[in-house]
DNA sequence: CACCGAACCGAAAATATCTTTCACGAGTGA
DNA sequence: TCACTCGTGAAAGATATTTTCGGTTCGGTG
């Protein structure tokens, strides 16, 4: 490949074309082969490489000798890590979108790619000290509701579950009439959490709204820093956006985002109420243990 | 080099702590030795590594073979190939646990971090093959039944969200007798997906199961790829398993790692049907904008 | 042109390495 | 306590690698 950078795979070659002068016609013949495709020879045996090359296996070892290995199955090891580096030193650069005929692997890597990109992005633009106040918030709230619809509201569900597990009262009525019934029994001291990518979801306003207006501590989780939601937000939590793609809509980005801001708030609340959250969780742990069939040792 | 995708070594690493729950001690311990040092036992033999394992060649082939390799032969060569990466990738910054008393910004970063090394490691560890056939049964389902409890239970209704989103029928129903009331309406040309990081989740093994009887496709998404509902799995997709702490349960970086494996689910299958879920997919977007209050510049 | 010697080469023996089998012993449930 | 399973390593068996050794070729030489 780019035997100009001085890869490891250059100065194999190099070193074929120092030494062949050296060589017999057979070694040189085993010589090439091993350069050509070092992939290909380090998963042959000495046999392998012996017929593939019309040599014999005697031939092979000394070629490996020559070139500086104390005998082939050295040589194979080596060749096996030159194929790695060849292989990780192709640089992956995914920047195109999820194409319609891209093969299945693709799809992971870019899938992938594209979530690390989210994660990294929404940490970068998390703002620390509204998460501290939100974190504050809910370790002392009496009882947490937590609003989303939809994909948003699977986070909402996500949230709500680690907050039980640390002995915390939390609901996320997935009603959104439900939703705003909860939402007027709150009252200062209570913690009111929306949900949603666009910030304009009236389903999940209205109930942030009414808390809100109750004299609860809310918390937006949002998209859209200036969206409708964050006008009834004490504390605003911005996820990223990705590019999204016809393939991958923008909902799939933003749940990435938001289930690392839950994750967020759910680590800083479990750390303030660590004597409480610890056992708790424990507890929880020890509790799911007795559903599980066998200990799968 | 892209760190972004994880060291290198991570996949190996990946490798032995999904596959650690179900290594006996001894081999535990050779695998930890391998994950430890795979330059240095690239350059032992069976006995070599037995010996310094305080094992025998028996355990060390064992082990070999359950990490997916043919015999120790091939762990070596590929060990070989790791500390090639490993020379030139120069390992990235390791970080530590989440500790009780990390300032939160901390928090964030480590939990963004740990997110994204769980990404890659699933990504790298998920079976296209197994995904394909995965992809390829519910593209061409009847209808399908995703089976998941408490956060997995989530990811359930994620796919499920996704799946109508394109056209196609799906239920997770939430309550386990409901699940198995569903799948016992399952025939041949169905499909039924279970969700479990253990493996060994009782109430998710059974609707698998009565799926798996009455001639559906099965498949199971889990941690344990030895588990037990892999019995009744025609296909397995394995999620990987990260370290965890007492302030991150594993049950943070399943979820992530079982979402990805999901999004790849829905972009293969919308991609099969990209005729029928292209339209669908604008269509219920559509719908949504009518529920937002205003476009918001 | 026949012969010699040296280098080259590969078949096969010798050795090292890897894989499989098997039986023992610890731990477990009845 | 007994039967039984499971994990384990010793050793036999199978492969792969290395070494040995004799045949062959080729260039030079009498």
């Amino acid at each position: 490949m780019k035997e100009s950078f001085g890869s490891p795979g250059g100065s194999l070659a190099a070193k074929v074309r120092t030494l062949a002068p050296s060589m017999t016609r057979s070694m040189q013949r085993v010589a090439e082969a091993v350069a050509a495709d070092p992939a290909g020879c380090a998963a042959l045996t000495v046999t392998g490489l012996a017929e593939l090359t019309g040599t014999s296996e005697a031939t092979v070892v000394r070629t490996a000798r020559l070139l500086g290995y104390p005998g082939y199955r050295d040589l194979r090891l080596a060749l096996a890590g030159l194929a790695a580096q060849q292989q990780s030193g192709r640089a992956p650069a995914i920047t195109t979108d999820i194409a319609v005929d891209d093969p299945i692997a693709d799809v992971v890597a870019k899938l992938a790619y594209e979530e690390q990109q989210t994660l990294a992005d929404t940490a970068a633009g998390l703002d620390t000290a509204q998460l501290g106040a939100a974190v504050a918030a809910l370790a002392g709230a009496r009882r947490t509701d937590v609003y989303g619809i939809g994909a948003s509201g699977l986070v909402a569900q996500d949230l709500t579950q680690k907050l039980l597990r640390i002995g915390l009262i939390a609901h996320a009525p997935g009603d959104p009439h439900l939703a705003v019934t909860n939402a007027v029994q709150l009252r200062s001291g209570d913690v009111a959490i929306a949900i949603t990518h666009s910030g304009s979801t009236g389903d999940v306003i209205e109930p942030l709204r009414a808390a809100f207006e109750r004299g609860a501590t809310t918390v937006a989780i949002t998209g859209r820093p200036n969206s409708a939601v964050t006008q009834y937000a004490d504390h605003v939590l911005t996820t990223a956006t990705s590019r999204e793609s016809e393939l991958r809509p923008a909902a799939m980005s933003s749940r990435t985002s938001q289930l690392l801001v839950v994750d967020c708030l759910f680590v800083g609340v479990a750390q303030r109420t660590y004597e409480s959250a610890a056992p708790a969780l424990a507890a929880s742990y020890e509790a799911l243990a007795h559903r599980h069939r066998s200990a799968q040792r």
